[in-house]
DNA sequence: GCACTAATGTAGCCTAACCTACGTTTTGAT
DNA sequence: ATCAAAACGTAGGTTAGGCTACATTAGTGC
């Protein structure tokens, strides 16, 4: 009986979940400003806030906190600007968002609850998960064509 | 146009995924307590840390925060058990775990991915969700046997 | 039964992510 | 051009979840 391993490879993987759950809000909010970049031009602290349904400040603090990491620019009342890195980060969690929800989607959850969900699941999906995903989803196309 | 019914839906799948956050380091504690429980008759504070992977002090904070929730008992030096509430919620944590990682291994996802991920995915799993992928399950069953 | 070790507990600190209350800047309407 | 409303920013507070360093208790071996 060697104990040692199996506990290690238990704390790897808690470790892994909490530092998912600790990215999982800069994730939110890049890929929030991009969707306001891209759809109504600006990305404004109110609007931010309020599509996350928290309060302005809290919204500015995390806003900060993205300056920090590099993932935006922002100047006082000018609206944030995703910077090279942010736009890059943004691109890839859409992308793994859309993929998420047509699995669940795939799998037979209604609509309302895979949008739901994937707004959760999506931090915790790994790049191998990923590419299963991807496969799957590939694949039951095919099986419908044929 | 009426953007107010779509940010608000926004909002509150934000926030769902917010409480969930909140909630998995509390249902990691739960079904951690009763594996130890289960296997090794005890669940102590230095176990459960090394387990998660955490200090010895953080895993004591959190237990007086599961107190606190009435999910579990502990007195100094005595270890920890779980109340019915506590084995109540850690009977549906386990359970949604192992449907979890059975949809992933189902997906094609490599078995350590599967159990990495789940870690994570699983406390995003909502009720509606769990159903569709038991029933996702049952039906990949049936299909092998016929 | 004493002493050492391991487990447990306590104190004090940090960051993230939330909040309310209040002040300041922009903006747009008259 | 002014002024009110809305947006923005700041101050200061809370809880959760981490940490290290240090003190205490329990258990074990001799």
């Amino acid at each position: 009986m060697q104990p040692l391993p199996a506990e290690q490879t238990q704390a790897r993987r808690f470790g892994k979940a909490r530092s998912a759950r600790s990215t999982a809000v800069l994730e939110d909010y890049v890929e929030l400003i991009s969707d306001l970049l891209g759809t109504t031009g600006e990305a404004r602290p109110t609007d931010i806030a309020r599509r996350l349904g928290v309060s302005h400040p809290t919204a500015i603090d995390t806003i900060a906190r993205l300056k920090r990491e590099d993932l935006v620019t922002a100047r006082p009342y000018r609206g944030v600007f995703l910077t090279e890195k942010g736009e890059t980060l943004a691109k890839r969690v859409r992308a793994r968002h859309r993929l998420v929800v047509d699995v669940l989607l795939a799998l037979g959850v209604p609509q309302e609850a895979a949008e739901a969900d994937a707004e959760g699941i999506e931090h915790h999906v790994s790049d191998v998960t990923l590419k299963a995903f991807a496969e799957f989803i590939r694949d039951a196309k095919d099986r419908r064509k044929a």
